[in-house]
RNA sequence: UCCCGAGUAGCUCAGGGGUAGAGCAGCCGGCUGUUAACCGGCGGGUCGGGGGUUCAAAUCCCUCCUCGGGAGCCA
């Protein structure tokens, strides 16, 4: 059976010839004695016509038990059509229900609200714009490997599972043998920083957890993280490859699914100019432009979503926000030499609203800085002996960043929420499916 | 957690004190080029749950739940 059956996208190397092809029914329309399908195969659509005067009575009598979802594998004759949409129609002669769909299918082809599709997601997933969501995430995830091994990274895989150590925010727990509990892991950086010791220049690839009630649409409670990590980069170094980073993933996507982009009917413009160099704006200067356009924020507060859109919208393409104050900031940033108050990061901000794409920063590589900025914080200091073993041993300096891949993805796609920007979304109202 | 908004047929919605509605989907019939086809017919309801006001509540009041949008936090 899997000799000659071509995908859909293969079919106009058919023209002419007779082949099957095997899907899932997306359209049926009947005028009697002339019918149309179109099928599905996830490569494309293709649309088949049936003559009832000029095929088998079994056939057209298979075509009567259709419904929308069967999956088939329908045979004929494939010819240019300009009617079909798609420019190519095959003339079916032969049609086998390989297995049957229940009569209550519930997407239609119609609007439907957020909440009966995400319950639906399952389904959902099999419309033309999910598809073409899934392949530039594809695409983008695929880039992402060609840019870090194309400049000698090696990708290293952090443990899901850990102790409690990193971000501040909502940890999700689960019971661990004699251990007491485990979290899952909201970033893989102090591992990160581990291995950059180890290796030179790492980057890790893998889900992260927040359990924070947030209810945005920049915000899902398992997402996925990237976060590179380079031996004596400081921060300059740290912005430059980001903007390289970015760039060339937004050009990735550009080259290679445009016909995506376009189902997204997503505007190319604004992403054909994300090229490096990228704005850097110093915190402090942010702050005052941000009081010239009218915002109450002064020196030491963190920017708000309000903030941040009056920052974004001076610039024509994504720009760095740098050099926070260290209370704003994570315990392990290193200290501004020219400016103590602050220290040395950044946080990338997309156009188009589609706010913080990347956090990065140069490490803290002092161990008695550190040791300070842990107690300071409170934090549970038994738990960060190894990470403070990284400074007793052959201190570096080094830098990284963790870029949001669907955040990332919901920017390059023009998606309004970050829940299509993944398969199957985990939110703090949805588990399933 | 806070601030808004919304819950009526499988879906998308109208109806806002007096016997529950439409379109789509489904089912039956018709149609030889359909494109979310079209035309005719049929079936389909705990009006989110509970309580209250009233002769009478989908409709007014209280309360809870669920969902959506935003804020905070962050990627």
């Amino acid at each position: 059976m899997t000799l000659s059956t071509p995908r859909i996208d293969e079919l106009k190397q058919h023209v002419g010839h007779t082949v099957t092809v095997r899907g899932w029914v997306t359209h049926l329309r009947s005028s009697g004695k002339i019918a149309f399908v179109v099928m599905r195969d996830g490569t494309g659509q293709i649309q088949g016509v049936l003559v009832k005067t000029q095929i088998e009575p079994a056939v057209w009598e298979r075509f009567a038990a259709l419904t929308i979802e069967t999956s088939v594998a329908m045979t004929g004759e494939v010819h240019t059509e300009e009617r079909s949409p798609g420019g190519l129609e095959m003339a079916v002669t032969g049609l086998e229900i390989l297995g049957e769909s229940a009569l209550d299918y519930p997407i239609q082809p119609k609007e439907h609200g957020i909440d009966f599709l995400l319950d639906n997601r399952h389904f959902w997933l099999r419309s033309p714009r999910q598809r073409a969501i899934a392949r530039v995430r594809n695409e983008v995830e695929q880039a992402i490997h060609d840019f870090f091994y194309a400049r000698g990274f090696l990708r290293v895989d952090t443990p899901i599972l850990t102790a409690a150590i990193g971000e501040r925010a909502g940890l999700f727990s689960t019971e661990y043998f004699d251990e007491g509990n485990a979290y899952l892991a909201q970033t893989g950086q102090l591992y990160g920083e581990a291995a950059a010791a180890a290796f030179g220049r790492i980057y890790t690839f893998g889900p992260t957890f927040r359990a924070e009630k947030s209810k945005t649409r920049r915000h899902l409670t398992e997402f996925w993280m990237i976060e590179p990590e380079v031996a004596w980069n400081d921060s300059d170094d740290n912005m430059r490859l980001q903007e390289d980073f970015v760039s060339y993933l937004v050009r990735r996507a550009l080259d290679r699914c445009a016909a995506d982009l376009q189902i997204l009917e997503r505007d190319t413009a604004p992403l054909e100019r994300v090229t490096p160099p990228f704005v850097r704006l110093d915190y402090g200067d942010a702050i005052s432009l941000l009081k010239r356009k009218g915002s109450t924020t002064v020196w030491g507060d963190d920017l708000g979503a309000e903030d941040e859109s009056l920052i974004v919208e001076e610039y024509d393409k994504p720009v760095f926000v740098m050099n926070y104050p260290r209370e704003a900031k994570a315990f392990y940033m290193k200290e501004n030499p020219a400016d103590p108050r602050t220290v040395l990061c950044d946080d990338l901000l997309a156009p188009e609203g589609y706010g913080e794409i990347i956090g990065g920063s140069q490490r803290e590589d002092d161990y008695e800085r550190l040791l300070a900025r842990i107690r300071a914080e409170k934090l549970p200091e038994d738990a960060y002996g190894w990470y403070l073993d990284l400074r007793r041993y052959g201190t570096f300096v080094h830098s990284g960043f963790g870029l949001g891949l669907e955040r990332t993805v919901a920017w390059i796609c023009g998606l309004p929420h970050l829940r299509e920007a993944v398969a199957f979304p985990r939110l703090m109202n949805r588990l399933r499916p």
